[in-house]
DNA sequence: ATGCTCCTGCGAA
DNA sequence: CTAACGTTCGCAGGAGCAT
């Protein structure tokens, strides 16, 4: 019955500090994309209270007075070492699910109780020997009591030193435990839910936990109801293994600057495409419509504001980077209107299905069909080999003056040769 | 009444 | 010097439509 959730620790950061361990004691952050707001923080930069998604230009005083050190995102290097982490994990459970870049789910079915909390400093060493990635362990009986626990073993709850197991409090002890910790550190308990919770007097996990189900069902939704048996030891989410592919794909980036003619727009709609493609195809998959959106920035307020979508569907499911870039650009075509200043477009593949299941149409060429193939598998080769996008749709652009932001990163030092740093 | 698709809201990392 | 506020995914539930 029991599982963990291995979670490492600021991991971004600790992604960084791997490769310059002078980091380590000082306060880091690292940016999303487009050196927008904080996506990770080390210690040393919680304490001095600045918030997960804050924007850099309004912690750049602070920072500088604090000697903070801050990071472009770097999901190149986060990906490659967010594998070797899981790699190393998978080795301590039959059964894994790696729920997001950094934490994953171990079933623990049939382990010895009694020797959890060893079996969770093990594989805390592990990781840190092998990788330098510190992560803390979490056991419980449920996936929402394991995220707790986690929540506990980071913040040395309850004498957690890294480690915290459910298992090994009274109810007692629980009930205390639960009745320090607010309730919005529960899993799928966000921003909105808290708020109305605490028009209802619950406000912490003891609360939530001993709340009238019915009540949470009916104020609230179903999904809030499981997450109330979840915090009662009874299972209601299950252990997902790798397997099931993507529903959709998604692509879409702030620009660095506002873009306001058309060429540029359809430039950078390409890139988006092209590269939504190529998740497509590494999935295995086939799209049957493109949505294509486009948006001014909402926090100019001075700004006339504009924002559209539309879903162009193909004549039949595809994974041809150059279909579903006619489809894209068709769309953007009709959406756009001059005038504005727009700070984002995005491309999302819709209605995907197993590229195995797609019957070839009664007219269908099969010599065209598998051109196309023989094509597209030539390109994310070439690009696998040489570096993405060194073989794309001259479309795409080469000034990409619509190119993001990132004056901060670090090298890839795990995947690029050509960015490893020189000794001497 | 029932079953569908489309769209929006919410949460998570 | 200025201006600068993320991305990607799934799920649920209501609206709108057809049957």
């Amino acid at each position: 019955m029991p599982l963990a959730l291995v979670d490492c620790n600021n991991f971004y950061v600790s992604c960084e500090r791997v490769f310059n361990p002078r980091l380590e004691g000082k306060p880091v952050v690292v940016l999303s994309n487009n050196d927008g707001v904080a996506v990770a923080r080390s210690n040393e930069v919680k304490a001095l209270g600045i918030k997960m998604g804050e924007p850099w230009f309004k912690m750049e005083k602070i920072a500088r007075q604090h000697g903070i050190i801050a990071y472009s995102s770097n999901y190149t290097l986060y990906g490659d070492l967010s594998a070797r982490v899981m790699s190393i994990l998978s080795t301590f459970s039959p059964k894994q699910e790696i729920y997001s870049i950094d934490e994953c789910f171990l079933d623990l079915d049939g382990f010895d109780p009694q020797s959890l909390m060893t079996y969770g400093q093990i594989i805390r060493q592990a990781v840190k020997q092998s990788l330098g990635i510190p992560v803390c362990v979490g056991i419980a009986d449920t996936k929402t009591l394991a995220k707790l626990a986690n929540h506990c073993a980071k913040k040395g709850l309850a004498g957690a030193d890294g480690v915290c197991d459910f298992g090994r409090l009274n109810d007692g002890e629980r009930t205390v435990l639960f009745a320090s910790i607010p309730v919005g550190e529960v899993w799928g308990v966000g921003r909105r839910i808290t708020e109305k919770l605490l028009t209802m007097n619950i406000t912490t996990v003891e609360d939530l936990r001993t709340a009238n189900l019915e009540r949470i069902q009916s104020q609230f939704s179903v999904v809030l109801g499981r997450t109330v048996n979840e915090l009662n030891a009874i299972p209601c989410i299950e252990l997902e293994e790798a397997g099931t592919p993507r529903q959709q794909i998604m692509v879409s980036r702030s620009f660095g600057s506002s873009v306001t003619c058309l060429a540029d727009l359809s430039e950078s709609v390409t890139y988006f495409t092209t590269r939504a493609a190529e998740k497509l195809r590494h999935d295995g998959s086939v799209a049957a419509s493109v949505c294509v959106y486009i948006r001014t920035n909402p926090f100019k307020e001075d700004d006339p504001q504009y924002q559209r979508s539309m879903i162009v569907p193909l004549s039949r499911p595809s994974d041809d980077t150059t279909k579903l870039v006619q489809a894209a650009l068709a769309g953007l075509k009709a959406i756009y209107r001059s005038g504005y200043n727009y700070k984002k477009t995005g491309v999302l593949l819709m209605g995907l299905q197993p590229k195995a299941t797609i019957q070839p149409a009664l007219f269908d060429d099969p010599l065209e069909q598998a051109k196309s193939d023989s094509l597209m598998h030539v390109m994310d080769a070439i690009n696998k080999k040489m570096g993405q996008g060194c073989v794309g749709i001259a479309a795409s652009g080469i000034r990409q003056r619509w190119a993001m932001r990132r004056e901060r990163k670090s090298p890839n030092y795990t995947t690029d040769w050509n960015e490893l740093p020189v000794a001497g």
